[in-house]
DNA sequence: AGCACGCCGACT
DNA sequence: GTCGGCGTGCTC
């Protein structure tokens, strides 16, 4: 008898058997519906066989063979390897690379019709480092080979990218580009729109409609799309015909799944390049320190425009200032004020840059240093305007503002610091002519809103922006000459270890913004700590150099990329229930592992960088391994023992390459 | 992910 | 005495 074993959408950590009933066409990556605990799911066909594991009364057949096309080799393949990689349910890893829609019976669509294949267009003009980069990855077509694209604000790795890219279509190829966020998609459709008008592209992000998804996914898995755009979920698309990897500012954090499967990817998609043995491109003005350690080591190739292109201006120059010890009105120094008014009258655009929406991060007593606290979780809640009330950032916690201290009833309440809202009404009162627009999560959470903002900005119909940090990446504002720093040094507080490298990256891409099309530009930083390595690095505008010191310092540290990590992260209502799980698994791991040189280090369980969120405690520990094969090797017997381990009421997770922890 | 099974609080 | 709370475990 033909048994399928088919991967199901479910946290199961196995495999379930169907029998296949004579005439149906099954196959490795053959997309079915199979009936399981009396519903049906869309699962992934990832073998066939003679024999079964379960008995034959159990087992139920193959409901039906989906029209949709079969995943290829490589995307099965892949799937098994971010579900043994990321320790994650091989069901749960093989819907990744499913369309949407699959939940609903019916027929796929029909489907546009081909397109005519591409045809070479002109050629954008390129600079001498920008048309070397084209040249070798152009030479690359056809073989694995990484390439770090480390190319300066402004300078112009758009071209190349799409320069490389007309090239791989010329040839019937097809081209991959991941950009981290959905708010850069249309900003990089519109210039392949206007680069390659006669390829067939589509975009492909958590945006968009289950029925449009599906439909970019079935043109690119039918081979009629030649270019996907997307965010990080698209690195599962078939791709009959890929011929090259593009990941654009591939030091985004945005790459990594937080939930349910953990996976890179940034590191995934250089995992397929391999598989399928293609180019790909890892583009950043600030490539991450994973990259360049790649780089250093002979891995990647290491490709640099160190140059602004053609038509933009030099780099804008940096100023510090000092907010201690200088009048400042509602946060905002002297010299930033002049240099806005400035801009106002030379009717050019300025930014104004803090990390933090909201009026004001904190509600202080200043009788007794009482400060308001989200009752579910361990942070501060966040004073909003309009209407006023309390926010937690992290649990969505909602309350109205209180009128006294609950610990002293003195009712003189302070808002600390200063956020978006707070920033929005002092530079309203300052220049009351001027035409301002906060852009954060809040005032962009409409569909649309971001590119009705966008719009504006292009027709200079703005004079100030300011935003968090969903505008400092990658975007192309013509008329922006000044841009403003404020609340940098709150960033060199935390525990993080990546946290300077975050910053140093934030700080880079926001001041890049500045100056792009021949105008000068100009960037004020508030900072007490000027001669911190960080802000050094801005003024001289050498990345790579201090990325480097980075490097040497995670050497020395043994932090990653100088070791490999996972952690296990667990929660419990009871603090207590998480820490008898932690202490088992530490347990556990500690009688499991060698203790020698290169061997798994494992360290004893700490409370989470958010110790407590939404009513759950939260606790953590690392393993790592200066040996990735080593850590590879432990993390499944541990994954496989810790549903025995795990107590009742403790949720846990783990991450494989976590995005930070301390 | 659902959905049933299984032990502890307020009702016809 | 039951109805039902959701915490726990299984699904081919």
């Amino acid at each position: 008898m033909t048994v399928a074993r088919v991967a199901l959408p479910l946290a199961a950590p196995q495999t379930f058997d169907y029998w296949v009933p004579a005439g149906l066409a099954v196959a490795r990556g053959s997309v079915v519906r199979a009936r399981i605990a009396r519903r049906a799911l869309a699962g992934v066909v990832v073998g066939v066989d003679q024999s079964e594991s379960v008995a034959r009364e159990r087992l139920h057949s193959i409901e039906e063979v989906a029209d949709l096309p079969s995943l290829p080799d490589d995307v099965t393949d892949m799937c098994d390897f971010v579900a043994s990689y990321y320790q994650s349910a091989p069901g749960l890893a093989h819907a990744l690379a499913l369309p949407p829609l699959l939940r609903r019976r019916g027929r796929a669509a029909s489907g546009k019709p081909p397109v005519a294949a591409p045809t070479a267009a002109a050629p954008a003009t390129l600079n001498d480092d920008q048309a070397r980069a084209v040249a070798a990855l152009v030479s690359a077509l056809g073989s694995f080979s990484p390439f770090l694209l480390h190319g300066a604000t402004g300078s112009g790795k758009t071209e190349v990218y799409l320069a490389a890219a007309r090239e791989a279509l010329a040839r019937g190829g097809q081209v991959l580009v991941l950009v981290p966020e959905i708010n850069l998609t249309p900003q990089f459709e519109s210039r392949l729109r206007g680069a390659l008008p006669n390829a067939h592209a589509v975009t492909l992000h958590s945006a968009l409609s289950d029925g449009e998804r599906r439909a970019s996914w079935l043109a690119a898995a039918r081979g009629e799309a030649s270019l996907v755009l997307g965010t990080r979920l698209a690195l599962f698309t078939p791709l009959p015909a890929l011929a090259l990897i593009v990941v654009d500012e591939e030091h985004d954090d945005s790459f990594k799944q937080n939930d349910g499967v953990r996976y890179h990817a940034r590191d995934i998609a250089v995992w397929r390049a391999h598989r399928r043995n293609v180019p790909i491109v890892l583009g950043s003005a600030t490539p991450s320190i994973e990259s360049f350690a790649h780089a250093d080591a002979g891995r990647y190739t290491l490709l640099e425009l160190p140059r602004r292109a053609p038509r933009a201006a030099a780099f804008p120059s940096i100023t510090f200032v000092a907010p201690r010890g200088h009048t400042m009105r509602e946060g905002l120094s002297q010299a930033l004020v002049d240099a806005l008014s400035q801009r106002l009258e030379r009717r050019e655009q300025a930014l104004v840059f803090v990390n933090r929406r909201g009026f004001a991060p904190s509600l202080k007593c200043v009788a007794c240093g009482w400060q308001a606290g989200c009752p579910r979780c361990a942070a501060r809640l966040v004073l909003h305007r309009d209407p006023d009330h309390l926010r937690c950032h992290h649990c969505g916690h909602r309350s109205n503002v209180i009128a006294a201290c609950p610990e002293c009833g003195n009712v003189d309440l302070l808002p600390l610091g200063s956020g978006t809202q707070r920033l929005e009404r002092a530079l309203h009162s300052l220049f009351p002519a001027a035409r301002i627009a906060r852009i954060d999560r809040d005032t962009t959470r409409a569909k649309g809103a971001f590119s009705a903002i966008r719009a504006q900005i292009e027709a200079a119909e703005l004079d100030i922006l300011i935003g968090t940090q969903m505008l400092a990446k990658g975007h192309d504002f013509p008329r922006l000459t000044l841009v403003g720093v404020l609340g940098a040094d709150n960033a060199l507080y935390s525990a993080d270890f990546r946290s300077t490298e975050r910053l140093a990256a934030l700080l880079t891409q926001v001041a890049g913004r500045a100056g792009r099309a021949g105008l000068a530009g100009e960037v004020i930083v508030q900072t007490d700590f000027p001669e911190h390595p960080v802000f050094s690095m801005l003024a001289t505008h050498d990345y790579a150099r201090f990325a480097r010191t980075l490097l040497e310092e995670r050497r020395i540290a043994r932090l990653p990329p100088a070791s490999h990590v996972a952690i296990l992260l667990a929660e419990a209502h009871a603090r207590a229930d998480v820490d008898r799980f932690l202490d088992d698994a530490h347990a556990f791991a500690r009688e499991r592992v060698q203790g020698g040189h290169g061997d798994v280090e494992v360290f004893a369980p700490v409370p989470a960088l958010l110790a407590r969120r939404a009513g759950y405690e939260r606790g953590q520990l690392v393993v790592q391994s200066e040996r990735r094969s080593a850590l590879q090797a432990f993390l499944p017997q541990w994954r496989d023992a810790l549903p025995a381990i795990a107590r009742k009421r403790v949720r846990y997770a783990i991450d494989v390459d976590p995005a930070g922890f301390c």
